[in-house]
This record gives structure tokens, C-alpha cells and sequence, in this order.
DNA sequence: CTCATTGTCAACCAAGTGGTTGAGAAATAG
DNA sequence: CTATTTCTCAACCACTTGGTTGACAATGAG
């Protein structure tokens, strides 16, 4: 499921702390113990902030102690899915512009006679 | 903060249901009670996604029983944040394979004279 | 105004999350 | 091989989350 791999990038980047790591990872490979280090938290919770990353397959790693790796072919599906519905809303907005320009092309008198009061 | 607004975006998204709201708002507005009939869960379920999505700045309405509308500038952000890292990320990869390249040229015993590209 | 419809709030529950500490596995150094 | 360093697993805790149901607020129709 596809679906569930997106919520598990989402859910990935909904952490702030997360979102720092793949900041630092994208200029550079790093291993867990200096990820770790500018973080006033616990080895262990950087640890699990990884795990979280890597099953969410924005990160990886060949062995235990090797550097850990950004992937960046995830940003892919995100970007996938916004632009889709961000465009589809966005020609919505133009179709509603035309329509609401139609409309007032066509009755730009009868419009005045509604003075509606409440 | 903008943080953590971008964190609440992404957590918004992470839910299948509402990702699936904001998709079907993508084609036209539509009142709670509407968006909730496809899903067999509660209509106060569907009720607390809206409200999720709507603390995030993805969604708005007018009034209480007035029509959800998609807020798509918010995708903006997401975008941003995604594409820095990514570009980031991949001009690593073009610095690496530079290198890599660089590093094969050298080895080579007798391949100093490589250099018919300039 | 009165009533029905529509949506929200409140309280609750089970499961998940981000953090901790302590113990132990695994990789590197001597 | 042994010792040390590096990392992960397990158990636990407070808090959040997605769901429920029941009561109630607000809006629209008669």
C-alpha cells in the first residue's frame, strides 16, 4: 500500500526534530552518535527518531554504525500527491473566477435590484 | 512559530481520512455532513479531522453549517521546506559522483590524457 | 416562535508517541 | 581474544490521537 507508506512520510516529517535530521543529513551523511549530539535528548531517542525516518524510507544505512544516508526519491511521492490536488483546487479557483466574471457580464442590472436587508 | 505550523500540516497529512478530505475538497466544496457520509466512521469523527485540517490552514468556512473550502497556498509551504532539502540533497549527489569520477580518472595507470571534454 | 436538522463540545477509552533509564548486542581497538 | 565504544532493545511514563456516545448549541423551515 502506497497509501500507507505516504502516511508514514508524513507522519515521518510531522516532527520537528525529524525534520532537523533530514535538514542536516541533506549536506551531509552523518553517523547516529553525531546526529545525535546537538540534541539535548537522550542517544536513544535520536535513535528512534531514525527508526522512524528509516521505516518511513527517507533515510538508510548499510550497517549499524555506518553513516546514515538521506534519500531523497521519497520527497518524490509527497510532491507527487500535493501538486496534484494543489492544481486540481487551483483550476477550480480559475473555472469559479470565469464563472463569477459570466455572471456579472450578464446581469449587471438585475444584480442591483436585489438590496436584500437584515 | 512557522515551525510548527509546518509540523501540523505535515500531521494533518499524515492521517489517511483527511488526506482523503482534502482530496475530494480538491473538486468542490462541501458541507461536514456531506464529506462525512462516505466514511463509516461518526459524523463527530469527521467533525474533529475538519478541525485538525483546519488548524493547520488547510481548510476553511465562512460559518458553522457553510461549505469547507480547500486552502491550497497552504501546500506552499510544504513545498518549500521539501524542495530546499531535496535540491540540497541531490547537488550532494552531483558532488559525489563528481568525485567519484575524479578519483576513477586518477587511478588508472595510463589515463592521464583524459581530458578530451574541455 | 417552534421544531427539526446539522454540527460541536465533553467525557471517556484504547492505542500510539516521544521521552526516559538500564541492560545488552555489535563493531572497532588494543 | 578482550576491552571499549557505539548503538539498539525493553520497559516504563505522561501525553496525544482517533474513535466512541450523549448532550447541547445554532441554524433553517414551517
Amino acid at each position: 500500500m502506497s497509501e500507507d507508506r505516504l502516511s508514514r512520510v508524513f507522519a515521518a516529517l510531522a516532527d520537528p526534530t525529524r525534520r532537523d535530521l533530514v535538514a542536516r543529513l541533506s549536506s551531509a551523511d552523518a553517523t547516529v552518535g553525531e546526529l545525535a549530539a546537538p540534541y539535548d535528548v537522550s542517544l536513544q531517542a535520536v535513535s528512534k527518531h531514525l527508526k522512524v525516518l528509516e521505516e518511513a524510507g527517507l533515510v538508510s544505512r548499510e550497517s549499524r554504525r555506518a553513516p546514515v544516508r538521506l534519500e531523497a526519491e521519497v520527497f518524490d511521492l509527497m510532491t507527487k500527491w500535493i501538486d496534484r490536488y494543489q492544481q486540481q483546487a487551483e483550476e477550480r479557483y480559475r473555472r469559479l473566477d470565469a464563472l463569477l466574471e459570466e455572471m456579472q457580464e450578464s446581469t449587471p442590472r438585475e444584480a442591483s435590484r436585489e438590496q436584500d436587508a437584515s
